[in-house]
DNA sequence: CCGAATCCTCTTGGATACTG
DNA sequence: CAGTATCCAAGAGGATTCGG
């Protein structure tokens, strides 16, 4: 499949379009893409992602690393210990999401003077 | 630039982070994607990306404008016809955007099926 | 046709306190 | 350490109405 072959909604693949939309809506979520490239290296601890992830409340974490598990994008090791430890890690299918997610995060990184002087350009012209 | 140079949180790192964020943020909101995708094959006028983005509201879809608008992403070409007609259009720097974007679309479309399988699975396990 | 403005609803998400 | 439960505020976003 090449990227011309994805074509938004020409009124007939509308219902193919829905389960995307629901995808990239997962995905754009506030707090999914920063889990993301949190387990980019390999597996983490449930408050060591809290500190690596600046501002994510406990709750956030939670109810995210949840939502990622159900998908299927990672998994959650639990080791009956004293005190008690949790692994979250990228499954296959979550590792394969990782190079256009970093795509994103790269360009976010070489674009984000760019985009903040155009910002200021704006700001000021109005 | 590689991938493996993008840290996300260690402290000191913490404060270059935070621009990067409000663009995903930005990148990530409920419409700007789809937007891009419209936008991808050239100029849309305003009610044709309303009919082309299901479920946009003409209010999300006038601010979401504004806001990518103002980041230089795409353009606005306003002609004083009557009716009028307004031509949104992708920018330089918003194209470039548009690889990393439909690379995301790309992989939402092919695991799809892999994603509501794991829901399926995991919602009978409990 | 392309919006701006208002109103109102519902979700998101933070703060806090409590369990195993 | 790794959660769960509850409460509450802020903001996103829909519906509707009006203007150029």
């Amino acid at each position: 499949m090449t990227l011309s072959d994805i074509e938004f909604p020409t009124p007939s693949e509308d219902a193919d379009c829905r389960p995307v939309r629901e995808i990239l809506d997962r995905i754009a979520d506030k707090w999914s893409l920063y889990i993301f490239v949190a387990l980019k290296d390999g597996p983490v601890r449930f408050n060591a992602l809290r500190r690596q992830i600046d501002g994510i409340s406990q709750r956030m974490l939670t109810i995210t690393l949840r939502q990622l598990e159900r998908d299927g994008l990672i998994s959650r090791t639990h080791f009956p210990t004293i005190p008690p430890r949790v692994d979250y890690e990228l499954t296959a299918v979550g590792r394969s999401l990782l190079a256009p997610v970093m795509a994103l995060v790269t360009w976010a990184d070489s674009n984000r003077d760019v985009i903040e002087q155009a910002r200021r350009q704006h700001d000021q012209t109005r």
